[in-house]
Order: structure tokens, then C-alpha cells, then sequence
DNA sequence: TTGTATGCGTTATCAC
DNA sequence: GTGATAACGCATACAA
């Protein structure tokens, strides 16, 4: 018995025929004799040969039909972001048209082995956000000559980008709150960057996450001076400690909060409720995103629902087009409003702008 | 100008220094001179080389770093269900620790490019569930010799499995409506194989998937003559079909219903109420998996509750066991009984009711 | 229709 | 510390 396993050579001798006759079998690509595909089958079982070794076709054909998806953060945090498992939706849906499969990658590996955004073997990349930090490893990609696409983010000249109207879509919500007669506001952000603590933050506060930066911006477009918290992530347990501190002093209590998601705008409806403010008559929430989030009814977010499958599908379509050598546009996607009922008139005998303690 | 990327041959060149050096220098194997590195990457800057070519290397290496998940449905169903996302999520961890990359797979494919579960290029491959159909694929992945894991399937001798105690489980929430004093049951199960369309069917159909047979059995061996709708698939909109068709016959509606997962018993309790039933007074619901489902409160599921995220960290870890050469064994993971607020004993007047106890 | 020859871009192995 | 060489396993242009 040896000890290695066949190869498509073994088959082609083991049949009496050429290795490149073998090969064709497999592939399909020439027409061949039925006796001669016979004998040639028979030998692969006969070797117990598996069809050909993907890695070598793939570096003779220099294709591999792997599209890798590359996130900022831990990869295990896709699954529990609902609108990025939307986004995945479509854009499986995006490419499955060149019929590729969807690579999970992060940007940089804490352990050495894993394939990363500059060693996994893909044709072809898809960002979900983009960070400077992930800017720089994309530079390396580009010089691979791989197509890259970048969902909400900005990767510079050339590369296509998949692009909400954040900044218009926050200051429509803000908007919003204005009309109702709202002036004593916090906005409660996403992180600031992919390593930032929680907290609150100055005006000037650099903001290194595209999104985070935009929405910001959309809602002091109508607040400038509205005090900002920075969350430490899109999720309802940090929306939470968001709002606790928000309603930590009682003397002051804003009358609206801007959350640029929906999960940190639950987390602040259930800190709303713990601290006995009633929302929207107390206190009125807003969110991002329109995904449904469980656990606040009978509270109905006002919020931006945002095309999230859309935005992938996109991405896989753009992604599709540069693989056939074809140009691909940069696309701008638009969040709908939609009003709830987290949102009313402020309250009575409202105090005057809330500052952090 | 060349029109083809520099190899790390056409690097080598350009420092003066053999290939295998110049290799050296990137992969960090060998200790280099300070001065010949220096020269090396001056050399591949000027080239504009971005490293090592992955598919090159992994040819070469015989190992991508990539491990496939392979799906029996379409792949964007797999971002539908809130199960199947948990499970990801653990498996993602699982792998995590020996570093690899998740290739996400449809077990066979529309389009000729796609990778599939035989032409993929990856070390192992981890399967969510194992249909027949799936199952003659699998011996080809095995004849090359690459270590497969199943999740909640059969691949037969000597692949490793990682299982729920599912049939144990459903008995148990069967027997829990036996003790309340339910007779007139009907169970709502997924789907029988992968093509099914949904309706009522036989005591002796034949069942292809797994999961459904065994959860089928498990309330069977309650009551082994209820009778049995299978859905098209684990939605909410299946079961309220399921649900419709259930209660479509207001003279003689069960006093309790037993689904095998909690998106269709959530769609069941839409349909329940749709008819005017009260749940649990009119009508007793079980469902199956213990993810939270939006939209019925104030109910809330009896159900099993899986432990989905181990699931898939079990398999990430049995794979990363025999990547490293070592043997993985299989495993079978408890479910447990959330007794939640859908259950009740049979309404009075309802057919054969039983005491309590 | 089949066979021949070559290269895809690396890296492991050994010698120096 | 560095260099020569030989695979890795396959698919394709081209000749027969």
C-alpha cells in the first residue's frame, strides 16, 4: 500500500492513457471516447482516487471560487449582529450567481495559521467596514491584483464602495426629534474606533469608524452640541450601560436620546424603565437599523430601516462583475424612517441641556 | 513592463539571492542576515510583490488553513435560522483556536464554478446535518483523506458526530402534555427531506432527515397515533400554515400541539389566535430549540432548549483534534425543558380527557 | 480524439 | 546563513 494518495498521473497509468487525457475526464473540457472514459473511471476507483486535488487546479487555473468576507471584528460577532447576518444573507445570494463560496476572515490573526485578508487564497474580497487599521492590509491585496469591494466604508481611490445615506438618514431621525420640540438630546454612538472603551466623549473626539463618523455627524447636523456617548459595541448590554449612565443623575435627564442602532436603543429603553422614566413620555428613543429587536414591547422603535440584504447583494454584484472583468460602480443604498412609538413630544418642565456627571 | 505579477522568483533575482532564501525571508522558517533580509524586502517593494502567493503556497504546504461548513439547504437560509446562526457562531470559536477560516458550502451546486463539498480547497469540512443525498458526497471528501465532522447527522462509520439527545428531549415535552392530560395531540414537524412540500402525512412516511425522525420519534413514543403535519421548513410562516390547516376544522381542533422547533410554534400560536383559540386555555403549544421568537408575547414557548453554541464549539474543537492527528469522538449534547407559559391542561369537553397525574 | 511538454508559484531538503 | 534542486498535482497549448 502506498502511502500517498493517488494522483490524477497514478490514474492515467494505471488506465494505459496520458495524464492530460485523465485530466479531461474529470474536466469535461474535451470530448473523449466512452471507452476510454471508462477505462479511465475505473482505474480512479480501482486507485481509490478522489477527482483532482483542488489546490493544484486552482493554482494552474489561478481561480480559486473563494470570495472571502472580512470583518473588523472577532469573527464570532457576525452571528450576533443582525444586520451584518442580513448583509451575509445577500451577499451569498450576490455571488452565488458566479457560484463562489463566502470566505469568513478577520482582518489580523492572533494565531498564525489562519488565513488572513493577505494569505487566504481568494479571487476576490468583500469589506464589511474598513478602519485605518484595515486600510493598510488592504493596500497588500491590491497589489495581489484581487477585486476588492467595501461595504460601508471608504478604502480609497478605486474600489468600489456599498454605501448607506447615513449622515442624511441620522438627521432625518434628528429631524424628527426637532420637530417634536426636542432640544435637550444625547446621541449615543457606536464605537469609535475597533478598540475603544466606553464612555463619553468631547465634541472632537476622533471617530475612526466611517459609520460611526457619519451618523454622528447627520445628528449634530441638527444637535452640534448634543453630549455624545461612545458605545463599546451594537449591543443591547451596552446600550444599557449607556443609558444607566445617562440616568444616572436624576436632576438631568435629557428629553431624547439618538442611539445610532437599534440594539443599543433597546438596551437604553430597558435602562429607561429601570430608572422609572417612561418611554416616549418621558424620554424619547430613536435606533438604527429597523431590524427587530425582542424584548421592549409593547415599544416600537422609531428608527432608519436600513437595506441591509440589499447592501449585500449589491456587494456580491459588484463583486461578480470585476471577477468578468467588468467595472463596478460605487452604489449609495437609502434607510427609510420609520416612526414607531418611542418617539413624542418632550415632557413638561424639561430641564435644560444634560451634562455627563 | 511584464504584464504578470513578480513571483517571489523574480524578487530573488532582483536582491541577487536564490529563491528559496527569498522565501525564507517571508516565511520567517530559517534565520536570515539581517542585510540579505533588508535586501529582499527592498527588492520585492521595488517589484511591488505582495508576498507569497496563498494558493502557491498551500499547494506546496498540502494545508489552506480552510475548513468548509456544509450546508444541505441553500446557503442563505443558513442566515435565516437563528439555530444554525448560534451554532456558526461556536463553531467559529471552535476553530478559532487552531486558526482557521470558515469556507461556507452548499452541499451540491447550481453553477459549475462554485466550490463544492468535493472541489473545495480545504483541510476538513464540518457538516450541518447529513441527508442522504449528502451522504454520497461525503465518501468522496473522505476518499481524500480529509477529517469530517457531523452535527446533527449520520455520515456513518468513523465520523465523528455531534449530537442532541433530540428524541429523548421531544419525549419529554410530550410526556409533560401527557401529564397534563392531553390526548388529542398533533405534531407539526420539519421537513421529512429536503425537497418536501409541507401537509399531513402518513404514521409510516418516510422521513430523510435526521433531526426529524428523531424528534418525530421522541413524541411518538407519547403518542404514537397523533397525527402528523410536516412543515416545508423552520419558519414562523410555515407553522401558521401548519397552524391554518390545523384549525381549519373548528369542530374538532386538539387540545395540544407539538412542534419541532420554536419558529414553527410561534407561527402556530399567529394561527391559534387567528382562529380565536386562547393558548394555552384553548390550545397547549410546544416548540423546539429555545431561541427567542419575536412577536407572540406575552407568550413564551414551552420548549426544549438546545445548546446551540456548543454545538458548533464541540465540532470546531473535534475538527481542530484531528487536523493536529489526533482522534476525535463523538458527542451528545442535552437539551432541557423550559416549561414557559403555553402549556395548560386540556380545555373541558375536549375528546378523551385524562385526570391529571 | 489522444499524447507531449511545460509551467503555475511555492517551499522542504539537503548540501555547502 | 545561503543556494541548488526537486517536487506539490494539475491543466493547457500544441503536435500527432
Amino acid at each position: 500500500m502506498s502511502t500517498r494518495r493517488p494522483t490524477i498521473a497514478d490514474v492515467a497509468r494505471e488506465a494505459g492513457v496520458a495524464p492530460s487525457t485523465a485530466s479531461v475526464v474529470f474536466s469535461g473540457k474535451t470530448p473523449v471516447s466512452a471507452s476510454t472514459q471508462a477505462r479511465v473511471r475505473a482505474a480512479a476507483d480501482a486507485l481509490g482516487y478522489a477527482g483532482p486535488d483542488p489546490l493544484a487546479a486552482s493554482l494552474r487555473r489561478g481561480r480559486s471560487g473563494i470570495v472571502g468576507v472580512v470583518f473588523e471584528e472577532h469573527l464570532r460577532s457576525v452571528f450576533s449582529d443582525p444586520v451584518k447576518i442580513l448583509t451575509m444573507d445577500g451577499l451569498a445570494d450576490g455571488v452565488g450567481e458566479v457560484g463562489a463560496g463566502l470566505l469568513l476572515l478577520r482582518d489580523h490573526d492572533p494565531a498564525e495559521t489562519a488565513p488572513t485578508l493577505t494569505t487566504a487564497p481568494m479571487d476576490a474580497a468583500v469589506l464589511i467596514g474598513c478602519s485605518p487599521l484595515l486600510r493598510e492590509s488592504l493596500e497588500a491585496v491590491r497589489a495581489r491584483g484581487i477585486p476588492v469591494v467595501v461595504i460601508e466604508g471608504d478604502a480609497g481611490e478605486g474600489v468600489p464602495r456599498i454605501l448607506l445615506d447615513n449622515r442624511e438618514a441620522q438627521r432625518r431621525a434628528a429631524t424628527h426629534l426637532h420637530a417634536l420640540g426636542h432640544t435637550d438630546v444625547v446621541i449615543v454612538t457606536l464605537p469609535l474606533a475597533s478598540d475603544t472603551r466606553a464612555g463619553w466623549i468631547s465634541v472632537d473626539a476622533e471617530v475612526r469608524i466611517d459609520v460611526t463618523r457619519e451618523r454622528l455627524a447627520g445628528a449634530r447636523d441638527v444637535f452640534p452640541d448634543a453630549p455624545t456617548y461612545a458605545a463599546g459595541g451594537s449591543f443591547i448590554d451596552e446600550g444599557f450601560a449607556a443609558g444607566r449612565s445617562i440616568f444616572a443623575d436624576e436632576s438631568h435627564v435629557p428629553t431624547a436620546i439618538i442611539a445610532q442602532s437599534d440594539l443599543l436603543a433597546a438596551g437604553i429603553v430597558h435602562a429607561a424603565r429601570e430608572a422609572g422614566l417612561r418611554v416616549p413620555e418621558d424620554v424619547s428613543v430613536t435606533g438604527f437599523d429597523g431590524v427587530e429587536v425582542d424584548g421592549i414591547a409593547p415599544a416600537e422603535l422609531a428608527t432608519l430601516v436600513q437595506p441591509a440584504v440589499d447592501k449585500g447583494r449589491a456587494a456580491g454584484r459588484a463583486v461578480t462583475a470585476m471577477l468578468d472583468g467588468r467595472a463596478a460602480d460605487s452604489v449609495t443604498l437609502a434607510c427609510e424612517f420609520r416612526e414607531g412609538n418611542t418617539t413624542a413630544p418632550p415632557r413638561r418642565g424639561a430641564r435644560g441641556v444634560h451634562r455627563p456627571g
